[in-house]
DNA sequence: TATCCAAGGTAAGTT
DNA sequence: AACTTACCTTGGATA
């Protein structure tokens, strides 16, 4: 086992762990203690959280907590690129702040989750992961991609223990639709295995929408069974780097109703560059993350 | 204990 | 293009 650890303390805008995993943006992690995204879990500030990557040995565990300032870890292999990758531990969250419009309610929400960073989730697994966010509560859409790595990912030995990767799109296209509805997706399952067939047929992959224009790169992801625009948003915010998009959630379709009745244009793509505008543009998608995080933990 | 309801929406069918 | 409606499942609220 390769140990190491990163000092997070001194990056631009700090780093929260806990905030950063466990604020509905990634559902790729997973506590030790297997209370992830239980609201009643004790704080504690120093769970250790696991995810597996895909390397070009095989997958691979990565076992990470913060202590203080530090972000420790464990892997069989070298967490920390893996680590600044996964996290966006190079992003200046200072600056991404101070770009933020000077706003009431964006000050509250970044008061209250200072360091928390949007994630750079794997694209396949961040795509299933939004095709189960359906009219779904945060706890589990978690525990249903727990599900799915539970009984279609590749084990990966690690510290005595086997954990379980999120499953490859072939794997998972296999899958037959009743199989995925015994796992609790309900009418997502149809979805998860046509999307699923559509990556590992090489018809399409979500990582093909890096290199294009925000709003092409929405409609793209949108040819994928199960993907409107809410959820291309989504990964193209948590997995793709896109951190201008500002997925309209019914969090926020709330907060625009309250705070913001101008944005509301009628169609979704209008009402998003509204907002977006309303949030700063570049960096918008940080600014609705925070919101979303706030509010779904009763900020107003 | 039984019933109702909403949860980070999307697809398919109508106007 | 904008507007309806159906859709699985389940934990928590309400009666």
């Amino acid at each position: 086992m390769e140990r190491g650890e990163i000092p997070v303390a001194s990056l631009p805008g700090g780093f929260d762990l806990q905030s950063t995993v466990e604020s509905g943006q990634s559902y790729l992690w997973n506590r030790e203690d297997g209370r992830m995204y239980e609201t009643d879990a004790p704080y504690g500030g120093s769970a250790w959280y696991w995810t597996a990557v895909r390397t070009g040995d095989g997958p691979a565990v990565i076992r990470t907590r913060q202590v203080e300032g530090r972000l420790e870890w464990e892997s069989n292999v070298d967490a920390t690129p893996h680590l600044r990758r996964l996290l966006r531990l190079g992003d200046d969250l200072a600056a991404i702040r101070a770009a933020t419009p000077d706003d009431p309610l964006l000050a509250r929400a970044y008061d209250a989750y200072e360091g928390m960073r949007i994630v750079r989730d794997p694209p396949f697994g961040a795509l299933i992961s939004f095709i189960c966010s359906a009219q779904m509560r945060v706890a589990r859409i978690h525990g249903m991609q727990r599900e799915l790595a539970r009984a279609f990912g590749d084990p990966v030995a690690f510290d005595g223990r086997t954990y379980r990767a999120f499953p490859t799109p072939e794997r998972l296209a296999e899958a037959t639709e009743t199989q995925l509805r015994d796992l609790g997706l309900g009418y997502r399952a149809p979805y998860v295995r046509d999307t699923a067939a559509m990556v590992a047929e090489g018809e399409a992959d979500p990582a093909d929408a890096r290199g294009m224009a925000y709003e092409s790169a929405r409609e793209y992801l949108t040819r994928f069974v199960g993907v409107g625009q809410k959820v291309a948003d989504c990964v193209l915010l948590f997995s793709l780097g896109f951190l201008q998009a500002v997925p309209l959630d019914t969090w926020i379709r709330k907060t625009i109703a309250e705070y913001y009745p101008d944005c509301d244009r009628g169609s979704y793509a209008e009402t998003s560059r509204a907002i977006r505008d309303q949030f700063g543009g570049e960096y918008a998608g940080y600014a609705q993350t925070y919101v979303f995080h706030y509010l779904r933990n009763g900020g107003e």
